[in-house]
DNA sequence: CGCCTTCTTTACGATCCGATGACGAGAACC
DNA sequence: GGTTCTCGTCATCGGATCGTAAAGAAGGCG
């Protein structure tokens, strides 16, 4: 489950390091750097969360937030230079969620953004519908959330958690590219510091435990250079 | 089972501070700042459970909890600033049904949710109808919810507190994997604060009375790196 | 066609996780 | 008061699962 994320701030350096480091993340990123552009973007794009940096030049990022809140209940974080206390309360009264204070780790951030997605996820995951991933009356395949589990005609599929979890990321919507990188995040609770290409090989796993002939995947397929995608039929 | 809860508080922090106990808990929060906001969503989202901050700003709690019960039998509970008894009954006076004190325990709040999920249970219980566990004719085994006992042939079996709530909660309805902090949360009255491996143990007393083969258990299905499930035939 | 990059496949050792049985404390029951 | 149940803890075991590394295929580009 990717995200689409506003961050509005000022200064086009963190800016900019706050975009790669969410895209990196798997997260699609809109920008906005004073608050009629952020109020803009809230209506246009209808962000998942929105990144605010308390430190706006000209407007401050206190009515920023009031005028989010106005129209939306999205979750907000503050990005707080000051690391006292006063600047974050004010900023929680004036309707954000949460905060982090800068210097900050783009590690603390992203790992709020996962809790925040496992928040979000868990809040629907038990009453998502089924997928169907293969309709073919003899090799019907079906992801049930509800389950926790895959079914090939019927019967328990033995899949590992992350081999399970990487295809239900994929299944969220399914026919999206999903980069490594971005799998590795949401599939990873805790976040992975390893080499990417650990994602290929559950991948290959995957494969054959739920494709027909595992040696020319139809269902999970290669994006080369990009990631995977799913392509349910 | 998760409710809805809608916070009634005009006080952001605490209102963020409520919300994100009751999401960790598992809950869906609904807020409203105000009388008007409260009325809106009950109306719309129909929680399970309403917390009513009695020191409403403009308009007071009182009428808010009146006007709400004008609406609707949700159960509203009431958190309140003031630790004398007179504002508390007054606000039972006008509606309400449970308070908390501030400042309170956000473990003593979870537990009154806890309670109050048991009480609309126990409400429903006696009209839900019989699980089937084993259909097989001699082994023929069903979850009794009225009797609050689990039948083999016909006979009463000797299932401990415990262990017949954790089979109640996995056959509600069946089919659903649990987490086991889920099993804990909903199983365990009073919240339960050790080694979330205990939930291993009781599934295992469990099975050594209810499956055939309590060494390949097939009732009760070990969900690996997620949970347990239930699967009746 | 040759080279470089990206993906696939396999094998292996370390780690994790659930199952199991034993034990002691305390609750419930007699 | 004593006995029986029930619960939670713990240590141990064994298989399942994971991450790594390294070699082999396939694709892309000049």
């Amino acid at each position: 489950m990717a995200l689409q994320v506003l961050v509005v701030e000022d200064d086009d350096r963190i800016r900019t390091v706050l975009r790669l480091a969410l895209e990196d993340e798997g997260h699609q990123v809109t920008e906005a750097a004073d608050t009629p552009a952020a109020l803009d973007r809230v209506r246009t794009v209808m962000p998942d969360l929105v990144l605010v940096d308390l430190m706006l030049g000209e407007i401050d990022g206190y009515t920023c937030i009031r005028e989010i809140r106005r129209l939306s209940d999205i979750p907000i974080v503050i990005v707080s230079a000051r690391s006292d206390t006063h600047d974050i309360v004010a900023g929680l009264e004036a309707g954000a969620d949460d905060y982090v204070t800068k210097p900050f780790q783009v590690k603390e951030l992203t790992a709020r953004l996962r809790a925040l997605r496992r928040r979000l996820r868990t809040s629907t995951e038990a009453t998502e519908p089924d997928v169907v991933l293969d309709s073919d009356p003899v090799r019907r395949l079906v992801l049930s959330r509800s389950r926790g589990s895959v079914l090939l005609q019927g019967a328990d599929l033995k899949l590992t958690v992350t081999e399970y979890r990487l295809l239900a990321e994929l299944a969220r919507p399914p026919g999206r590219v999903l980069s490594r990188p971005a799998l590795l995040s949401s599939v990873w609770e805790h976040g992975f510091y390893g080499d990417e290409r650990i994602v290929d090989v559950h991948i290959r796993r995957l494969r054959t435990k739920i494709e027909r002939d595992p040696g020319r995947p139809q269902l999970v397929v290669t994006v080369r250079g990009m990631g995977y995608r799913l392509d349910p039929r």
